[in-house]
This record gives C-alpha cells, sequence and structure tokens, in this order.
DNA sequence: TTTCATTAAATGTATATACATATATTTGCA
DNA sequence: TGCAAATATATGTATATACATTTAATGAAA
C-alpha cells in the first residue's frame, strides 16, 4: 500500500516531506509487526533489542551505558528495560568490583534460549515482509543514512 | 553517520535486516528532532498530527474515527490526544445531532495559529534535515512502500 | 417493535518514552 | 589528603502506545 493511502492524504508538501512522513509510518508497522509476533515470548521489543544485544557479547557482559550505546531507541531508559528482564530471569546482574558505580549485565541460559527461538519467528517474519531485493535495500540504507547526515 | 555507527554493529545477517533496524533507527531520530522542535509550543508531535489533519480539513470537522485514519501510528488513542488539545483550547468539540455517537472535531483559531507558526519551525528542520535530493526522496518512498508490501 | 449485532467513542491497565533530578562512586587537581 | 567535577545508574513524572473492555447509540432483521 502505498503511503498516499494508508494515511489517505493526497498531497504532500515536497518528495523529502512525504518520505518525512512515510519513514515514521513504516517505523510503526514494522514496530507493531514485532510487537505481536513477541507478545506469545512475554517480551516487547525494546526488551528483544537487549536480549540481541547482550547474546551479541556473549559470553562477555555489559554495562547499562554500553546497552544504552547500543540501543535503537537512544531515549530508552535502559535501567527500567533491564529491571523487566531480571524479574523475567532472562538476564543477570553481576556487580563490578573494579567500580561499584557500574553493573555488569549477562543474558542467561533461559534468556539465549528465548532469543534464538523467538529470532527464528522473526527471520519468517522478515523474508515474508522483505519484498526488497538485496540491492534495492542497500539503496534504502543509503538513503536512510544520508536522510541523517546532520546527525 | 552510517547505521553501523550510530547503533555500533558491525554486521547485520543481511541488507533486508539491515534496512528493517535502518528504518526503526531514523524514525526514533526523526521523531526525537521533532519533540524537541515542537516542545516550545506545549504539543507533542502526536498532537501536532492531530492539529495537520485538521488543519487541511479546515473548516470541516473531522470525527475521532476519521482521526484515526489518518494518523500515522494507528494504534494511538485519539480520544486521549484530542482530550488533551482541547484542555489546551486548540480544538473544539460539536456534538453531531444526526449520530450521536459521533463527536465532530473542528480545530480553532489558536489552534491554526499554532500550527502555522510551528510548520514554519518544522519546514526550516525539514530543509536542514534533508540532504535527499527529490528523485532520492522519490526512490526511498517507492522502497518504503514496497517494504509494506504484505500490508 | 423488540432484540441483537454493529459501530463510535471512552476508559482501564501495563509498558515505554522523554527528560529532569537524585544517589552513589570515582577521578582529577589544588 | 580533601573536595569539587564527572560518571554510572536509578528514580520521579507526564505523556503515549497496545490492547482489552465498557458505554452508548444506531441499524437491521425477526
Amino acid at each position: 500500500m502505498k503511503i498516499e493511502q494508508a494515511i489517505q492524504q493526497k498531497k504532500f508538501r515536497s518528495e523529502q516531506h512525504k518520505a518525512h512522513i512515510n519513514v515514521l509510518y513504516t517505523a510503526a508497522w514494522l514496530s507493531l509487526q514485532m510487537t505481536r509476533m513477541l507478545k506469545p515470548y512475554g517480551i516487547t521489543s525494546q526488551q528483544f533489542n537487549i536480549l540481541r544485544i547482550l547474546k551479541g557479547l556473549y559470553p562477555e557482559p555489559a554495562t547499562i551505558k554500553l546497552l544504552t550505546s547500543r540501543m535503537i531507541d537512544k531515549t530508552s531508559n535502559t535501567s527500567r528495560l533491564v529491571d523487566k528482564l531480571l524479574a523475567k530471569g532472562l538476564l543477570d546482574r553481576i556487580e563490578c568490583s573494579q567500580d561499584r558505580r557500574r553493573v555488569d549485565i549477562r543474558i542467561t541460559d533461559k534468556g539465549l534460549e528465548l532469543i534464538n527461538t523467538a529470532s527464528e519467528k522473526l527471520n519468517l517474519l522478515e523474508e515474508g515482509m522483505f519484498q526488497l531485493e538485496e540491492l534495492e535495500a542497500t539503496e534504502l540504507n543509503r538513503l536512510l543514512d544520508k536522510m541523517r547526515t546532520d546527525e
């Protein structure tokens, strides 16, 4: 569905303005797909993002600061997201003896198991979702990166 | 900044997977810019979206249902967003005599004034933000629309 | 006309964002 | 050494999302 139909708006100020709206709309659409896919696993997409980062580092732990720097949404409240995952037994918290301000976070076996199962589902979702050829995906990445040039 | 640096991740499963992450990251970045730009006007970007739709329809009113269908985020809670804008005097609520379930919402003069001022600022933001040529923006729109083919 | 499904909107609840502020610890330097 | 600045994390608050449920009004069919 074209963005014009999706939000029932015929005219846009410019192609650039339309692209702005389109990125926001597409991200909201992608997030919703992920949220629904993850629901049976009892985690949200933000919580999944944290597990994904910790899986990449495993068996090394990460501090809250490191997790924050790798989050897709930079204003996420990592402490509280980690609290939720700890309560579910998907993470371990290790006090850091060298620097007692820091807290080392490591994914548990239960966490690894969950993310492995969920990732398979996510892959299937992405395959079905992504009609883009590899070259098109590469071009999309280039354009998005360029859009954020002032970053 | 490339997405690899932005979230400090070197490798991705595929260009398509990278594009997925990139859309989410870029949307979060754009939202944050808008949130900060709108802050002095005392409205959020979701509230701005409602004002934008009502301005487009003016002087015609809109029902909650119509607003929802045009929202960028389809799961927004339009009733509550409208409540916030009513409390600020930016909207009027008109009871609908033909169908008493419905509520007609119209933007006030104060609302129009606010959105006109804020839109100027937003345009400046967008101009600075958008390094994309028109043809590139058109291609970006095509790729995003294609990405959502299953919609 | 009565009844029941449908529709429009509002509300309740858990989670997350955005940002200011607080707390605890470490580091730099006078 | 002592003390202020910087750093890492946590917490408080207002707003928003996601979704289930409720309330009220309409419409269609027996």
